[in-house]
DNA sequence: GCATATAGTTAAGCGGTCTTAACTAAAAAG
DNA sequence: CTTTTTAGTTAAGACCGCTTAACTATATGC
């Protein structure tokens, strides 16, 4: 029992400086970017998921087809996305990722990455060597939590 | 130098989880206070670093003082909010968490541990040991590397 | 004490997202 | 073949956050 007041300690420290640090860095990113969050948050689902038809954006972001079909059309015209037809289903349109707007999200992920690697600096083998073993085991819990859910 | 590797994915692989989970949860729970994401910023920002004036809030959001004021002004009329004068200098004001500020972000922070308390259930003691200990080391390595940036 | 700097507010205007409603076009159902 | 459903677009209007500019009031420097 005290062992998961300990975890559940600890755990929610890290999560708290990680989560601070990483939430700066993005949000900054994000405005660095000169798009907007729900702009940004399309070439997010965009790249993790890869390409989907406007009803599919508008169900998982929560908003009105029509307010994801002007979104998707803004960062179209700034050449940030790709939107063609569905050869299956003529009223449908397929949106991806242009090769800019694939380099502006990968870009930004390695710049999130980029501090974890600063991490690894100040750490000796026998650290990097436990706290590998716990991600490891953390990452997996957490994907079948997940996919439960 | 390859632990180095090992140690770099799999951190990036937690990350990619936990801010997936987190960002997600944490985006919902705004959008259901009925608040918009500055006004959210502003109360979190206030129960972390506790009460400042509207200079200080428009410097750190990197907005203007007009600005600042006016998404202050809007969250203490909400009733989220108390702005009272500064007794050293009048023309300052002090602005802080509201007792129902500070319960909307609590209950906030309280989701985002939820979660974190289901995956303690799925591990076992052992398990719990090495990851707390895994996770107190890198707290404190963060911790050190953000006083010094 | 007077000039200047600082803290904050207010107002006007711009650009953004969002919603609803009306629409086009294609697919599915009968 | 006709009706209905589905995918997406467009337009009008509400609301919001942000900026600049003008303003009030207090503090500070000379």
């Amino acid at each position: 029992m005290t062992d998961s007041v300990r975890f559940s300690r600890a755990l929610r420290q890290w999560m708290d400086v990680f989560m601070h640090r990483s939430m700066s860095g993005w949000m900054q990113y994000v405005k660095s970017s000169g798009l907007s969050m729900p702009q940004f948050s399309i070439l997010m689902r965009l790249h993790y998921r890869g390409e989907c038809g406007i009803s599919n954006l508008s169900e998982h972001m929560d908003i009105s087809a029509a307010a994801a079909s002007q979104l998707v059309d803004k960062l179209v015209q700034a050449g940030l996305l790709e939107r063609t037809e569905d050869p299956h289903d003529r009223r449908a349109k397929q949106v991806a990722l242009s090769p800019k707007g694939r380099d502006l999200i990968e870009q930004g992920i390695q710049e999130r990455y980029r501090w974890v690697d600063g991490l690894a600096e100040t750490l000796n083998a026998d650290e990097k060597n436990k706290i590998t073993e716990a991600l490891d085991i953390m990452t997996q819990v957490a994907q079948r939590m997940e996919s439960k859910a």
